[in-house]
Formats: structure tokens, C-alpha cells, sequence
DNA sequence: GCTTGTTGGGAAAGCGCATTCCCACTACGT
DNA sequence: ACGTAGTGGGAATGCGCTTTCCCAACAAGC
């Protein structure tokens, strides 16, 4: 027993399927209230469910949206996807997923299969890359995306544009100020903080992780200060991790080097909160304490993450609302209210936010 | 510029629509070599990209797998969804992503979207709910996933069946022992600990949470100890906080009650994480700590919480694989291997992982 | 040399629906 | 009473693709 068709619904209604179409799905035209009514029920009785596909293919447009992350197991895309699957809720729409590595080959893929689906846009979640290793990736991504919003398709991006993407029509950017909160953040640290910074980093051209690097050294000037040491690594726990036990192991050295003094006591910067949660474990795998024996802050505060001890001073992010935003941005309220319906998205706002982890003790 | 199409394509190469399709989409039939190419030259140029669509409507399946989740910015569902997409990957479908806050209801609405789309499998992450309020959304909802199977589709559900569900074709349960081990968590607990428990459980009727606390409290009877009384509260992070508030008091009480006796001090078993995470975090906003004045134990292992200070003693459930194994379960792969196709999927097994939370300090 | 397979390509019929025409019919206007 | 606008329904077309069926050409069998 196959699905019933609309077809079968109209000829059990006595009607044709023009009129059941009418009735069933939401058109211009009304027919009449008894005729209505019957072919409502008969849509009942069958457990009529009408076929996206095929009505995607009528009048070309599926209700669908692509969201492309790195990893949605990683909280910070989590928490996007969350917003991003709240705001296609409430506007009947489904969200499709591609995870891709933050690989532009294969987000380049995703785009390809968002496309063959027939996506009405798309959402771009994962940090632009720039590094020279990618370029030709980058710019086939580029050229696919244009491709895609030609032909109608809407596309928004979180954070940074995509390198080479020359259609402006359908593609917009939800701002982040990675760099200005960067800023903020060095100036409040430098502001409670006489000592060394160090930032750890990802991996050079990633622009999230570059921009707030950026930010963070213009801060540290600003506030007078020499520029910080940037450690290069992954963008993920491990990395974190890792450039912890670099630090961890010059600190000791330092340590016994200049004697007991604490004098240049360490604060570490990473460039978000999962890389700090692993900066942090591998200091204490290694005897160090935060914030006695170094201080350390990140950037998004990650929900899962603030219950952790001692709580991690960051810059919060609204990335629910920011997945919120760049679905809004690409979403055609066919017939919607026309308030700020195609505009840009206003530019999300941060805060930096001082905790214990920052807390310089006596 | 709409997007070109098969007709297009063919027109260009100068064959038919037939021949193109051969060529461009896997097809029985291999035209010959020199055809292909041109054919092949022809997509190229165009940027051909086939409408998944009007492919799913021909050959009605669409390559799509549904799956639903509570909430996929909680770590538990973000690390399943990691699985099934993993594996949808492998599989080369896509995942269609629909959150239900576990409310059979919506539930019952994700599953009629999904069979709108012609979605080819549908898993369910879901905890089942029993609870008699919702009884007549988990009729509907069963009758749903009946209906959908009937017309071909695959289900697999994690952890507990559908209550209802009455079709066995193409419907799949991925057990997981939640039972067998929460009773061996207790085991150990009580093998290394004489204090009373007490039991931070999710809403009563939500098949995770009571098979959870049942297992507990079989295990503790087992080791000849009385069952433990049990909290009943939202089975989220703030869920654990309020629990965890309620258990500060009373643990103040006792104190300045029984005098400084730290005799019975208690060991808190949350039905999950996060839930562990909150109580542990309301502790300590009271001014408890751990493992000092009660001890705390978890379910799940969630890899965002392991560089939690006190480490948590958990369950480790293997959260990637069951929704690998899902997927797996729904999966027909035409033409595939036939190794263990279509067998129900192995039961996963889980660990008891003690860590420092539940260390008894002397 | 003719039949019987066999191959490689095209024509055409859907898949399930939206939508554009078109037609019959009613309710007006003068 | 006749013409016109307006209404409510159906027939038919097409969305882009797959697939069955058919046909031509060519190989091999007697």
C-alpha cells in the first residue's frame, strides 16, 4: 500500500484533482465550503500526506534550508544549528545537514548537493578559511555559491564572507565583531593585568581565529602593551590541549629558571572556549592551577561550558540568535509581514564577560 | 538563468533525454564510451546539477533520512547526530533534522514532514515518553510511524520502541542496556561506598530516566542495600541545579542537625550528565564540594563534559556509534554488501567509568 | 540467406502535484 | 431580454527525471 495520492483523494471526494489541490494545499482560489469539506475528509479517511517532492517540483521551491557546519557535535555549531532550527520552525521550513571538517572541498559539496535538493537557501555556519592550500577549493566554493544564488538560491554566512564570491544578489553576512570584542577583551585583561599575554590560536588563515587574534593584539596596544606570542594549533579541545602543555611546560621552566618568583605570570588567550577548556586541562594534567599559577580566557561562551570551574572569563556570543539571524537573512516570508524582511541582519552584538579564570590573586 | 537541465544537457550533446540520464545518473544500461563522453563534456558545460527532486519523484526514494532529536544543542543529541551523519555521509544521503523538545506531538508532526519528503528512514533519538498525559500524541505518533512503514519506510528508534507501534517491517530498535547499566553503576558504587544514595531522575514515564533508576535500584538491592529515594525533576542541566539545590539543603540540615557527623553523607546518582552537572553546580553554589561533602555520579559520558573538575564518574554509552548503528539499521544499501544488512543492529555496550566525583575520602 | 539473439539508442509514459486555460453557469446592468 | 462581468469547477499541460517499451542495426546460428 503505497502513500495515497492526491489523485485518490480527489476521485474518492468526486472532484477533480484541480479542486482537492485547491482545497488541500493553500492556493488563491477557494472552492466552495461543501466541496471543501469533502474532500477534506476524504483527504482524512486516506491519510492523505501530500509529496514535497512532487510539489517542490511543481512550483519550484522545496521549504528546505542547507546548514553547513564544521561538526555539530561541537557545541559552538550546536548551538547555531539550535537557533537556525528554531527560526525554520517557525517558518515551516526543514533543515537539511552537511557536516564537512570545515573542508572547502567538501562544503563545496554540501552546496552541490544543497542545490540538487533544491534548498531554498542556505547557511553557512563554519569559519571561512583563506589559507593558500585551499584556494582552488575556495574558489570553486565561491564559483558554486554564485552559481547557486543566480539561480535564485539565498545564501548567509556567519562571520566572514566567502572569499571570491562575486554575486551580491540573494547572499548576505551576518557580521560578527570577532576583532572589536577581541579588542574589548585585551583591553579589560590588560586593565586587571600587569603580566605577559600569550594567545593560543588556530590554524594560520582561519579567519574566526584570525580576526580575534587581530583584535586581541590591537587591544594589548591600545592598552600599551607589547604584542602577545601566538601559538599556532587545531581549533578544536585537542589543540587546546596541546598548546596547554607547551605553556604548562614553559611556565615550570620559568619557575625554577627565575627562581620562585611569579612575577611573570602568564595570561592565556584562546581563541574560543573549547581551546581554552583543553589549554586548561593540560595545565592542570601538568600541576598548574588556574588562575593561580596562569589565567586564561576564551571567546563564544559555550553554554555546556559554564559550569565549568573555575569558571572561564570569554566573550558571549548570541549564536543561537546568530544562527537565528542568517536563517531570517535567507528567509523569503513568502506573503510575511515586510518589516525588515530583506534587509541586512543587523550586526549581532557581543559582551565580554570577566570570570574567576581571569582573576588575578594577590 | 535557471538551472540547466537533463533535456538541456542532452539537447547540447545531441542525444536524447534517455541516453543523458544513462550516462549522468548510475543507470543498467552503459551507453558507449563515446557518447558518455560527450554527454558527460555537455553536463560540464552546463553545470549541470540533476534535480534530487524530479530524480525522487521518478524513482520515488529520495536519499533523505530524518532524524529526530529533543534538542540538538544538548551534547547527548549533538554526539548521535554526529553518528547518523557520519554514517548518512557514508551512505551518500542527507540528514533532515527536526527537534521535538520530546513532546510526542511534535514528534508525531516531524514524522509526517519526513513522510511528506519521502524521506527514505527515519530515526527517532528521542527518549520515549509513557507518561499518560501523553498517551493520545504517542497513539498518533505510533500510528504515524505505521502508516510510514507500511508505505515502505524504515524507522530505527534509540534506546526504547515506540509505544504502540504495532508493524515490524522496516522498523528497528537500537537497544541500549540503560537498565543492566545503571543496576552495574550501582554495584560498584555500593561496593565502595556505605552511605545512603539518592536518585536525581527526569520526569516520571520517560523510558531513559526509569530504566535508569529501575537498573539502579535493582543493583542496589542486589548489594543488599535499601532503594534509594528519588527526585523527580525536568531531565535537563537546570533540572540537575534545582534537584541539586534541594539536596544542598537537606545536606546543611544533616549537618548542623546531626551535629559535624559526616556520617551519612551522600552519594547522588543523575540519570545523565548534564543532569550531574547542574546538581553539581548547585552544590557548589552552596558552598558544598565534591567529593568531600556528597559524591556524584552521571550516565552517558559526554565527551564536551570529561575536563569537568571533579571529574564525573559516568556510564560511557558509545553515543557516536548508536547513531551510526541507527542509520545503519534503516539503511538499504542497494547493492551493497550483504554482511549484516539488514539484521537488527548488535546492542550496544556500555562501561561504568569511575572517576574522581565519586572518590570517598577518607 | 534467412532467422534469432543481442546490443545501443530513442520515444513516450508516467512520478504527484500546481496552475493556466477554458467552459458552464449565475447575477447583474441597461 | 440581451450582453457582460464574475464565479466555481474541470481538462490539460508541464515541472525534470527515470524507465519501460520499441525499433534499428548488427552478430551469430542453422
Amino acid at each position: 500500500m503505497a502513500a495515497s495520492t492526491l489523485t485518490e483523494v480527489a476521485r474518492l471526494a468526486g472532484v477533480s484533482p484541480a479542486t482537492a489541490s485547491r482545497v488541500l494545499n493553500g492556493s488563491a482560489r477557494k472552492p466552495g465550503k461543501d466541496i471543501a469539506e469533502r474532500v477534506r475528509q476524504a483527504a482524512d479517511s486516506l491519510g492523505y500526506i501530500p509529496n514535497a517532492q512532487a510539489q517542490g517540483l511543481a512550483k519550484s521551491s522545496s521549504g528546505l534550508i542547507g546548514l553547513i557546519v564544521h561538526d555539530i557535535a561541537d557545541p559552538y555549531f550546536a548551538a547555531i544549528a539550535r537557533g537556525v532550527q528554531d527560526e525554520a520552525r517557525e517558518q515551516r521550513r526543514m533543515v537539511l545537514l552537511a557536516t564537512t571538517g570545515g573542508a572547502p572541498a567538501e562544503e563545496r559539496e554540501a552546496v552541490a548537493a544543497f542545490a540538487a535538493r533544491r534548498a531554498d537557501s542556505i547557511v553557512i555556519a563554519g569559519s571561512r578559511s583563506s589559507r593558500t592550500e585551499d584556494r582552488d577549493d575556495n574558489a570553486e566554493l565561491a564559483a558554486e555559491l554564485d552559481r547557486y544564488c543566480r539561480n535564485g538560491g539565498q545564501v548567509a554566512v556567519v562571520g566572514h564572507p566567502v572569499v571570491g564570491a562575486t554575486v551580491t544578489e540573494g547572499y548576505h553576512v551576518v557580521a560578527v565583531p570577532n576583532q572589536e570584542l577581541a579588542g574589548a577583551l585585551a583591553a579589560e585583561l590588560a586593565s586587571r593585568w600587569d603580566g605577559d599575554f600569550v594567545i593560543i590560536g588556530g590554524p594560520d588563515g582561519l579567519f574566526t581565529s584570525d580576526d580575534r587574534i587581530r583584535g586581541f593584539q590591537e587591544g594589548l596596544a591600545t592598552a600599551g602593551r607589547p604584542p602577545a606570542e601566538v601559538l599556532r594549533t587545531a581549533f578544536n579541545r585537542s589543540g587546546g590541549y596541546d598548546a596547554g602543555l607547551e605553556l604548562a611546560a614553559r611556565i615550570k621552566a620559568g619557575r625554577s629558571g627565575d627562581g620562585e618568583a611569579s612575577a611573570r605570570k602568564l595570561c592565556i588567550f584562546a581563541v574560543n572556549d573549547v581551546m581554552a577548556i583543553g589549554a586548561s586541562a593540560a595545565l592542570r594534567a601538568e600541576g598548574l592551577r588556574i588562575p593561580r599559577d596562569a589565567t586564561i580566557a576564551g571567546f563564544d561562551d559555550i553554554e555546556t561550558l559554564r559550569d565549568f570551574r573555575p569558571a572561564l572569563s570569554t566573550v558571549r556570543l548570541p549564536l543561537e540568535e546568530i544562527g537565528r539571524l542568517a536563517t531570517r537573512a535567507t528567509g523569503r516570508t513568502a506573503g510575511g509581514s515586510e518589516d525588515l524582511d530583506d534587509g541586512e541582519p543587523g550586526p549581532v552584538s557581543g559582551e565580554v564577560t570577566l570570570r574567576r579564570s581571569t582573576e588575578a590573586v594577590a
